[in-house]
DNA sequence: ACCTGAACACCGTTCAAGT
DNA sequence: ACCTGAACACCGTTCAAGT
C-alpha cells in the first residue's frame, strides 16, 4: 500500500555501502533480544528505539511495519535452528533422520514461543523457512512414497510440530496465575477440578486425568509423532 | 489483580434475577457476529459497544478484561460444535468414530479461525471445551491402549486438528496482497517462484512443487490425520 | 542517505458520576 | 444493580525537519 520507496524490496540499507550507525542486522538482533526477553507483547517500536537509542522513526527505514519486522527477526533466529537441523547426520533411515530434524525444530520453538506465530508465513522474506522445509523433507525422497505422500507428510510433521511448540508457549490464563502458581501447581489443580467431575459424564477426562496430572510436554509431542512417523513408515512399506 | 467483585467468579449477571437492557449472552453475540464479520483484529471495546449501543464502560460490567471476553465468546461459539460431535453415530470402529469427531472440529476452526487461539486456554471458563476433549477420547476407551497412550493419541489429535486449522486460518502477509490475489493465484506464486531455484539445492521441494500448487488445505488435514490414525490403529493392534 | 521526535489516530482499561 | 463516556496510559505509523 505504502509507496515509499524504503519499503520495497531491496531498498534501504541492505544494497550499497553502509554509513549508518545502525543495521537491519542491529535491529533484528535487538528485536530477537527483546523478544526473548519479555515475550511478544512486549515487543513495542517504542522499547526496541529504547534499545537502540533512537527515535522510532528511525526503525522504519529499516523496516516498513511490524509485521514485516516480525517475519524478519523470525527469519533471524531461525538461523541457528537450521544449522542444528544441518548438522543432523544421515542415518541408514530416513525416517529416525526425519524424527531428529522434527525435534530439533520443535525445541526451538518451545525455547522460543514468539517464532510459531510468523514461522513460514512470508515465504519471500522468510528464506531461512523454506529452507528448514527442505531439509525436513529431504528424508522423504529417500522412501518410496509419491510426491503427494511425501508433501502430505512433511507439512504434517512440521505442522504438528509448530502446532504443539506453540501451544505449549502460550502462558496460562492470568486468572490461574493471581498467587505464584507454577506449571505443576497449574496442571494438578485442573486435574483436581476434572476428579471432581462425574465419572459417569466424563469416563475418558478420567481415565486419563492422572497422565494429565504433571504430564511433560515434551514426552506429548514425541508420542503424537511416533504416532504420525508409524503412519509414515506404514503407508511408505504398502 | 483487579479486586472488583465483578471479576470474580459467579458474579456479575449470572446469578440473580436480570433486569438489565444487556445480558452476558447478548455481549457474546455480538462479539462473535464482529469476529465473524471482520476477524479478531477487528474486535475492539469500541466497536463491541458500538454495536451493543452502549458505553465502553458497560462491557466491563460483563467481563473483567478483553482475555476474559475472548475466553468466553470462544466457548460460546464452540456449542453447536459440541452439538455436532455429539451427533456422530457410534460406529463399528472407534477410530471412524474418532476421525468424524475430528473432522467436524477441524471444519469448525476453519470457518472460525479466530477459535483457535483461545481454544482450551483457560479450562474453568471453558466447559464446552472439555466435553469437545471428553467426546473425541471417549471411541479410545473402547480401543486396547494405556490412558497414558489414550492421554497422547487425543492430544496429537486436537492438537494437530487446531493447530492445522489455526495455520490456515492465518491471513496471507499483507505484501502479498497488494494487487487482488486469490488464495489460488497466490500459491501459484509461490510455486513458479520455488520452481525457479537451484534444484540440486532444493531437490525436496522441487519434487513436491506440483503438489503445492493448487492444493486442497483439507486435503493436506486429512492426510496427516490418517498418519495419526494409521499410527494409533497400530499401537491398538500391538 | 539516514535520523529524530512530535503528532495522529487509535487501543484497553478505569472511574466518578449517573439511574 | 447496572450504565455512561471522559480520561489515562499506552499503541503503530507518519512526516516535516534535521544532518
Amino acid at each position: 500500500m505504502t509507496t515509499r520507496p524504503r519499503s520495497t524490496a531491496g531498498a534501504g540499507p541492505a544494497r550499497g555501502r553502509r554509513r549508518s550507525s545502525h543495521s537491519l542486522d542491529a535491529v533484528l538482533d535487538a528485536t530477537v533480544q527483546l523478544l526473548d526477553e519479555a515475550g511478544g507483547a512486549a515487543l513495542t517500536f517504542r522499547s526496541l528505539a529504547a534499545r537502540l537509542r533512537t527515535g522510532v522513526g528511525t526503525i522504519y527505514w529499516y523496516v516498513a511495519s511490524k509485521e514485516e519486522l516480525l517475519d524478519r527477526a523470525t527469519d533471524h533466529a531461525l538461523g541457528p535452528v537450521l544449522e542444528a537441523i544441518d548438522a543432523v547426520p544421515e542415518g541408514e533411515d530416513p525416517i529416525d533422520d526425519l524424527r531428529r530434524m522434527a525435534i530439533v525444530l520443535f525445541d526451538a520453538i518451545v525455547e522460543r514461543p514468539w517464532l510459531s506465530a510468523y514461522f513460514m508465513r512470508s515465504m519471500e522474506i522468510q528464506v531461512t523457512s523454506l529452507r528448514l522445509y527442505e531439509r525436513l523433507g529431504r528424508p522423504t525422497l529417500r522412501m518410496d512414497l509419491t510426491p503427494r505422500q511425501r508433501f502430505h507428510a512433511v507439512s504434517a510433521v512440521t505442522g504438528f510440530a509448530v502446532g504443539t511448540a506453540a501451544d505449549l508457549g502460550q502462558e496460562p490464563p492470568e486468572a490461574m496465575l493471581d498467587d505464584g502458581a507454577d506449571r505443576d501447581e497449574l496442571l494438578h489443580r485442573y486435574a483436581d477440578r476434572w476428579r471432581a467431575l462425574d465419572a459417569d459424564d466424563y469416563p475418558f477426562v478420567h481415565d486419563i486425568v492422572d497422565e494429565f496430572d504433571g504430564h511433560d510436554d515434551v514426552d506429548q509431542f514425541r508420542a503424537g509423532l511416533e504416532l504420525i512417523l508409524a503412519g509414515l513408515r506404514l503407508e511408505a512399506a504398502g
